[in-house]
DNA sequence: TCGATGACTATAG
DNA sequence: CCTATAGCCATCG
């Protein structure tokens, strides 16, 4: 573990996303400081949210509204089920009025 | 320390 | 809407 900050700020920051919303991964790693990590977010929440039901990682899409992290929830409860089950309108991996549904860290704290 | 990886993003064609 | 390319940076082996 390194920079462990940086994950754990990632994962309170996906824990603060309200119901029925949906943010960014670059939004989060501008909010937590390192702009450019985008990448690195997702590819510690798949590390972290791995036994934990704490983290809603199924809010946090891409710049395009695209469930780009679909492969990583179960086959059988996939991450566009559950956004549904929270009021989010998904079609083809795809979040339906996402520009509404954005929630911005930073804006909204 | 180094090289490869990826749940990304922006721009261009 | 699509693919291609380049920039980006924490993590892993």
């Amino acid at each position: 573990m390194t920079s462990q900050n940086f994950a754990e700020r990632v994962i309170q920051v996906v824990q603060l996303i309200p119901k029925g919303r949906v943010t960014t991964y670059g939004a989060i790693a501008h909010y937590i400081g390192t702009g450019g990590s985008a990448r690195t977010v997702g590819y510690v929440l798949g590390n972290s949210i791995e036994g934990r039901m704490d983290v809603p990682a199924h809010r946090v899409v891409n710049s395009a509204g695209l469930l780009s992290g679909r492969h990583a929830f179960s086959p059988e409860y996939p991450m566009e089920q559950r956004l549904r089950e929270e009021g989010i309108e998904v079609e083809n991996n795809r979040v339906l009025d996402f520009k509404n549904l954005l929630w911005h860290p930073a804006l909204e704290l």
